[in-house]
Parts: C-alpha cells; sequence; structure tokens
DNA sequence: GTCTATAACACGATAGAC
DNA sequence: GTCTATCGTGTTATAGAC
C-alpha cells in the first residue's frame, strides 16, 4: 500500500534506502528543505549522491516517501486516542488534530513541501494518480472515524462523506502551511471550532426543506469531481 | 499602486524591461514555464543573462509582474462587462469569470506558476506582505462590484464581505489550477453555480434566529485572521 | 542482477568589469 | 545599464564493484 516507485531487490538494499530517508528527514527538519542539499544528504548518510538516485528517483521523492510514514504513522497514534470515543465531532477533531501534530516538526519548512505539492502536475500533487493510493487510504480512514461514531448519517451524504472530510482537512493543512502563529494555536483554534460545525452541518441536512438543497450541493460536488 | 521592486530611471530602461517582460510571457505560454529558462528568455530578447536579472530579481519575479499586469487587464476589461449589471450573483460571475478568461492561455502552465504562488515563504504567495498591494487591490475591486449592485448587505458583514469574496476567488483559482475538463468547462460550471449560491448565502443571513451564527462565523475568522 | 561511485550537464543566480 | 565568467544546485550518464 505504498506509493513508492523504487523496490529495493535485498535486506542490505532497504537499510540503505532507510539511511538516507532518515538521514534526509532529520536535516529538513533541522536545516530546511531549500537548505538540505542531496549532496548533503549523501555525504550525511555516508553514499554518494549517485546512490542516493538510485533509491529515490527525486529530491521530491523523499518527501512521498515521508507522507508514506506519516500516514502510518497518522494510523498508529490516532486509533487509539479514538478508542471509546463516539461523538463524531470530537473523532474528527482527535483525528485531524494529530495529523497536524505529527507535522509540527517540519512546519517551518512545510513551505518547500507545500510548494512541489501545489503543482498539479507532480506526482506529489495529493490529487496525482501517484498519490491515488495514499489518498484512498487516509478517505478509507475518514470512513472509519465516522462508522465508529454514534452519528446518524443521511443516506444519500454516507458515499460522499468521507471524500469531503478528507477535503476538510486538506483545507486545514492549507491554513497550517500559512499559519504564523505561536505553537500553531490558531490551526488547532480552526480544527476545534470547525469540527463541529461540520457536524453541525451534516446534521442541517436532516431537516425537512433541505433535502433539495443537499441534492444541489451533492450534484454540484459529482459534476465538479474530476474524472 | 504596482507591487514591482525594480523601477528603471530611464526610458531606455523602461523599455527593456517591457521587452523582457512581454519575451519571457510568450515563451510561457509557448513553452511553459519549466522549459523556460532565464538563458533562453535573455536570448530571444536580446540581452544578457545578467542583463535580465538586473530587471528581475528572479524567475518568480518575472510571474510577479505578470500578475501586476493580469490585475490591471481584469479591470479594464471587467468593469465595461458589469456596466449596468445590478445583480450581484451576475457582477460575481462577471468578475470571476472574466479573470479565469484572462489566465485561459496560461492554463497548461498554471502549475508552475502556481506552485512558487503556493510557498507561504515566496514574495509570490497571494498571502505575503509583497503581495499585499496587489491584494488590496483586488479586495478593493471586489468592494466596487458589491457596492455597484442592488444587493442589500447587512451592516455586519459589509467590512469583511469583499476580502471573503476575494478568498472565494482563490478558491476558485485553486480548482482552475486542477481542472482538466475540455475549454476548462468545469471552472465555468463552478462559477455559474456558485456565484448564486454565494448571494443566498448573504440572504440566509437577514434571516431572524441565524444572527447569532453569522457573529459566531465573523468572530472565527477574525480570530482566524493572519497578525 | 543489485548496488555504488565519479564526472559531467544545464539550470537559476551572482560577482565584477566596463 | 550591460556584459562575461563563474558558482552551487538538482539531476543524469556511465563505468564498475559486489
Amino acid at each position: 500500500m505504498s506509493t513508492d516507485v523504487s523496490q529495493p531487490r535485498s535486506v542490505k538494499g532497504e537499510q540503505t534506502r532507510e539511511l538516507i530517508l532518515t538521514t534526509a528527514l532529520r536535516l529538513f527538519r533541522e536545516n530546511g528543505y531549500d537548505a538540505t542539499t542531496m549532496r548533503v544528504i549523501a555525504r550525511e548518510a555516508g553514499v554518494s549522491v549517485g546512490n542516493a538516485y538510485y533509491y529515490f528517483a527525486s529530491k521530491e521523492h523523499l518527501i512521498q516517501a515521508f507522507y508514506d510514514s506519516l500516514i502510518r504513522q497518522h494510523r498508529e497514534v490516532a486509533l487509539p486516542r479514538l478508542a471509546g470515543v463516539r461523538d463524531l465531532a470530537t473523532r474528527l477533531r482527535i483525528t485531524i488534530a494529530t495529523h497536524i501534530e505529527l507535522m509540527q516538526p517540519y512546519h517551518a519548512f512545510a513551505g518547500g513541501f507545500f510548494k512541489t505539492a501545489a503543482d498539479p502536475t507532480s506526482p506529489l500533487s495529493p490529487f496525482s494518480t501517484e498519490s491515488t493510493p495514499a489518498r484512498e487510504e487516509e478517505v478509507a480512514f475518514f470512513a472509519e472515524v465516522v462508522s465508529g461514531s454514534d452519528a446518524r448519517i443521511p443516506k444519500q451524504l454516507l458515499d460522499d462523506l468521507p471524500e469531503l472530510l478528507w477535503l476538510y482537512h486538506m483545507g486545514v493543512i492549507l491554513y497550517w502551511v500559512h499559519d504564523t502563529s505561536e505553537d500553531l494555536a490558531r490551526t488547532y483554534e480552526l480544527i476545534d471550532r470547525t469540527a463541529p460545525l461540520v457536524v453541525k452541518l451534516i446534521g442541517l441536512t436532516r431537516l425537512p426543506g433541505t433535502k433539495g438543497v443537499l441534492e444541489d450541493v451533492l450534484d454540484l460536488i459529482h459534476t465538479l469531481r474530476p474524472r
């Protein structure tokens, strides 16, 4: 379930790959994305530049690998925190706040990461075909967040909700990248205040008279979805 | 009212600057952003690379200059189209569709542009201090779009509305960058269908009982606004 | 076949002479 | 205001070691 392209054939190869990746991520944290050159990564990892490129097709692919490991970690950390929690707003808040928390060490250099992800032609774009497995994994996780709650979801909405929540999550990350507040206080405030709002919005669709509006909005979303 | 850094002192300087810029934009359209190297721009413009850098501090600054001229052009083209139109939804649709229309020749390479704009540490980010004059110009334009309409805006909302509409505009651009539909049909559909929705949303705030909700949302926005 | 290293390329950007 | 020469970068070609 990984989006990695390179697949080392041997144990030693896997070790070298891991060494290069962890070295790169450490240097990204310490010195930022731009300041961390491929030459420095290779030197610090004790390998040659050519060897680094044997395992990672480009510098951007190091970010892709980082993101893959982040998804795995997110699931591991968030699941225990969700255990026993049935309120959907709380489950949403925990899920997204955990993700932000895990990314925190990289926030100062998020711009460097985000830059490449924003390019729709880049394989790193969250909407790219290369990112499809990772994206589907995340959407599936949001489906679990919903199904583990006691919220009753209108069945018209059921199919689309996980993907919409993932989109909401992307929006939070977009805000996080630009957030300059101390300890990212404003991002957490955003999460704390919008998560209940999102759930309230879902509830609104149960009201009589809003059925038509919901159908209109869902139809719009389906029309606009990339094909 | 320009965000340009370099300001040629002489007529000849202004001519050279213009020559480099128009050459660069033509090459961007023809061959894309990445494929258009500074060396090629300089050669095609008949100047040296060093000279190009005398007028534009970086390749990104060429985009900044492009965006400045786009704002001017947007105003020129949109204003006549808005003349006599009083319906706010229509005015919104015209304003944003015109902008999309003007950017259309560059759509194939929008990723290259957008990439740098997405980096919050880049001066090209629409949220950066360097972009403040351009951003304020655009927000002021949206204020005109509103004031020229016959819509009655709740006075609590009046101050924030232009900036919120600008944000809505940014959202449309975000969609546009990723839009792969023929002739950007989906982007225009997005505009056609969300513009009335936005106006309907403004109208909703007039309903009794929603006053508290509006105040809550505005308070949230004020809290989250970068400082 | 799997992995590693060295040398070189084109790019964005800069220094310094004129 | 304009040029040439050069730097450090991401990336690649290619030869060779395990």
